[in-house]
RNA sequence: GGGUCGGUAGCUCAGCCGGUAGAGCAGCGGACUUUUAAUCCGUUGGUCCCGAGUUCGAAUCUCGGCCGACCCA
């Protein structure tokens, strides 16, 4: 394998010899691209400090100021210029001219293009129609751009080259930047919130020699020294049980997981969960413990537990639906009785009216979520925890003492999306063996998703899993439904494609 | 996997009942000392996604392919 073959071709043009040449001129006459600009003041600060002030304030005071950022518009006017330079902050408006620099490095200026990268020093001053502005006594190029930035006014308007060419996205469009930073906020947000409940992050393995924790296709990879295939962590849940078992009451992990599926506006191949146990806890502590989550990242990052999503508008501040899935089923569809949702037949019947996906094999409660997530699932608007899953459809998590055909589990849906997974952990050895015997029996007869034996895990439970509740929350589209975004690529910085 | 829409200058887009490609921005040259998507004059720039077909002639019509967006599965 080369790299070559994910090189781009060079596409050459005009515009980009044009720059090349004077790139060339610049190296002719010393360092090209220097680093030892002083760069002082940002853009957001300024304004912040100086944007109340008056014309007449700011004569007076005569603040000196360096600055620094990629040009994004420029207006020559003959004796006099205006720059607005973009740093991480914000955009700062510069003024050159002859007055005050000289001709000739204003001349030298005009000849600058836009996104190149420049650093300023002058004196902060107001235009005419209030502009808090730098009034330059020297400006230098840091560094040339040698390619052309998107259309000044429409920006990049191709999905493919925003996510392709990620860094001009975050140029030009100051939504894309504000996306990304509110999903670092809110990352920071959730770790402080288990900082403080006394939670220990952890980082366990991302190869892992039997793929576990969830029901999904791994990638596959090898490793040379030991000679053995390893598989990309589809969910971190068994290793995280360790821990438990192991003393560690409260643990927590936010990282990637892999799975070898589709891609969608809901699916990336790799995405960020945070997984989390709890000792002593069960699935209905996990969802009040959830709802608090909730609603303080939001408080935190938007200052408010009201958001639109869509065009639609939902609080999370307020305690969350709870619906066992027969009764999600119903609510949607209030025809269907008891008696029915709990007949094999006449769910298969039901199933194959609506062309629904079903494994012919699964019992009732396989068969139930079939039909909830046809009919229910996408309509969950508002957050929703639906509880009592099936046993079969949940071989890690703990069986209901009063109905042992579900399970003590629940996942929460809002704006019709699966958003997080939560159960009491099953900690008895015995019963999780024979439910890994059920997944391999599953898997040998076809389901590709099923579930491997781990052996050391039964070992890890023989030593003693606490009462233990657990829960997984998708990162990605949690910053979704923050963001307003209606795709997982626009919060994902570098989101899968096609090679080009 | 299926459906819909799209791919034309560096960018944003027009042109599509067939007749050999246009605008704005960006670039280049010129005018202009408070502009802010600056303005005004001039000007350079094209594998019309790829391939085949129909035709005297294809950006335009037909078929196949590639890539993308959205919807559905």
């Amino acid at each position: 394998m080369t790299t070559e073959q994910n090189i781009p071709q060079v596409d050459e043009n005009q515009i980009i010899a044009e720059r090349r040449s004077k790139l060339k001129a610049i190296r002719e006459q010393g360092v090209a691209f220097p680093n030892d600009f002083e760069r002082k003041n940002m853009a957001a600060d300024l304004h912040a400090a100086f944007g109340e002030k008056s014309h007449d304030e700011l004569e007076a005071e005569q603040v000196p100021v360096s600055v620094a950022g990629r040009m994004m518009l420029k207006r020559v006017m003959g004796k006099a210029s205006f720059a607005t330079i973009q740093d991480v902050s914000g955009r700062i408006q510069l003024f050159i001219s002859n007055d005050i620099t000289g001709e000739d490095a204003h001349a030298v200026f005009k000849h600058f293009d836009l996104g190149d990268i420049l650093g300023a020093t002058g004196v902060l001053f107001k235009t005419k129609t209030g502009e808090l502005s730098v009034r330059v006594t020297e400006v230098r190029l840091l560094t040339k751009a040698l390619r052309p930035l998107p259309e000044k006014f429409h920006g990049l308007t191709d999905q493919e080259q925003k996510y392709r060419q990620r860094y001009i996205d975050l140029i030009t469009n100051e939504q894309t930047r504000k996306t990304f930073m509110i999903r670092s906020k809110i990352v920071q947000a959730i770790r402080e919130f288990f900082a403080r409940h006394d939670y220990l992050e952890v980082e366990t393995p991302m190869l892992h020699p039997i793929p576990g924790g969830a029901s999904a296709k791994p990638f596959v990879t090898h490793h040379n020294a030991l000679d053995m295939e390893m598989y990309l962590r589809i969910a971190p849940e068994l290793y995280l049980k360790r821990l438990v078992v192991g003393g560690f009451e409260k643990v927590f992990e936010i990282n990637r997981n892999f799975r070898n599926e589709g891609l969608s506006t809901r699916h990336n191949p790799e995405f960020t969960m945070i997984e989390f146990y709890e000792a002593y806890r069960d699935y209905k502590y996990l969802m009040d413990f959830t709802e608090r989550l909730f609603s303080e990242v939001a408080r935190r990052v938007l200052g408010t537990t009201v958001i639109s999503y869509q065009g639609k508008e939902l609080d999370l501040g307020k305690p969350f639906h709870r619906l066992t899935m027969v009764q999600a089923i119903q609510k949607y569809h209030p025809q269907f009785t008891d008696e029915q949702l709990s007949n094999r037949d006449f769910l298969i019947n039901e199933l194959q009216d609506l062309k629904a996906k079903y494994k012919p094999e699964d019992g009732v409660g396989g068969l139930q979520l079939s039909l909830f997530e046809e009919l229910s699932e996408h309509l969950l608007f508002e957050p929703t925890f639906i509880v009592d899953y099936p046993v079969e459809v949940s071989p890690l998590a703990r069986a209901s003492d009063k109905n042992p055909g579900i399970t003590e589990r629940f996942e929460l849906f809002i704006v019709g999306r699966e958003i997080a997974n939560g159960f009491s952990e099953l900690n008895d050895s015995e019963d999780q063996e024979a439910r890994f015997d059920a997944q391999v029996a599953a898997k040998e007869a076809g389901d590709e998703e099923a579930m491997f034996k781990d052996a050391d895990y039964i070992r890890a439970l023989e030593h003693g899993l606490p009462p233990t509740a657990g829960e997984g929350i998708g990162i990605d589209r949690l910053v979704m439904l923050l963001t307003d975004a209606a795709s997982i690529r626009d919060v994902i910085l570098f989101p899968h494609m096609r090679p080009e």
